[in-house]
DNA sequence: CCATTCCGTTTGCAATTGCAAGCAGAGTGG
DNA sequence: CCACTCTGCTTGCAATTGCAAACGGAATGG
């Protein structure tokens, strides 16, 4: 295949290079790749790896995610809600896990339409005590959660629900 | 010769893929790449680049900063990950809202924390047809939340995963 | 029993990454 | 004028990515 069009990656670099005011060995340097390498991908010649990028992005000062938006290998980070994005991004849990949260937290979005509500943020007396001794869960939503915890393919609770 | 430690992204891939319960093949087929070259990321023979890890990470439906986490290519602390700290934020929900979610993720990481790995399965490939993914809240949790969702007598919940 | 269809893996091979070495030009100054 | 040093760029080459094709199992079914 051609050359796909890495360009802007390269100029953001270089242009981020320039306004810093050093040279491409420099940089190069810095962020331990070879100058040629480095002037290459300046050019769109070369489509740099993640870790060349990373490296880049330490040797600019800047932060990684903003190079790694340039070269389109991230969302533009549009931060559609931080809690769908948390949830998203949360490495412990599982996929189904992560649906039913979202699916959750968009309902009560949802029904939370009509409502306005100026909570300002006073203080939470327990705030950090959540789920220790105490859950405020009942145990009707416990339970109807359960399936949905750690199933993993553990057939400790027979999934039957097949649609008639 | 000697295998750097890119066996972290590959077990964390196979995990989650694992745990979506898709066949190898079919997340090579979603993110564009090629079977052999998933498995082989998977352990750790091979270290895939940015854009295959980005294709990966839309494949499974997870965040690509999670990926690059795992990966070592960016620094956590780039990542708003906490969910429990996004909840709080979010002026949207009402307080009872809040604690539920809290409560429901924290039993979600409570559930996945003890919970053994479990691989060796008597693969039963096509006993029900997997295939159809998420139906993502029941009736009966839904029912369970209601409750707790806003008392506006309302009870239009549609559910709509939001799919790239 | 053999054909089919999944599963994951192994095996070559083209294409690419990334680097060491070397090239051309612009200042600087002895 | 020539030596030195800086700038970025071009050239081969080893190592790696990433894929098409083929392989060995296991389950389904004629």
């Amino acid at each position: 295949m051609a050359l796909p069009k890495v360009g802007s990656i390269g100029e953001y670099i270089r242009e981020q290079r320039q306004q810093a005011k050093i040279s491409l060995r420099q940089l190069a340097a810095a962020a331990g790749v070879s100058n040629p390498y480095l002037s290459q991908i300046e050019r769109g010649l070369r489509k740099p790896s993640a870790e060349i990028l990373n490296q880049i992005a330490k040797g600019l000062h800047i932060s990684a995610q903003a190079l790694y938006v340039q070269a389109g290998l991230i969302e533009d980070r549009e931060t559609p809600s931080d809690v769908v994005t948390a949830i998203r991004a949360d490495t412990h849990l599982t996929e189904r896990q992560r649906q039913v949260l979202i699916d959750i937290y968009e309902s009560f979005r949802k029904e939370k339409h009509s409502e306005d509500e100026q909570t300002s943020q006073k203080a939470h007396p327990r705030s950090d005590s959540v789920a220790d001794d105490e859950q405020s869960l009942p145990a009707e939503l416990r339970a109807a959660l359960e399936p949905y915890a750690a199933s993993t393919g553990n057939d400790t609770v027979n999934q039957e629900t097949k649609e008639g």
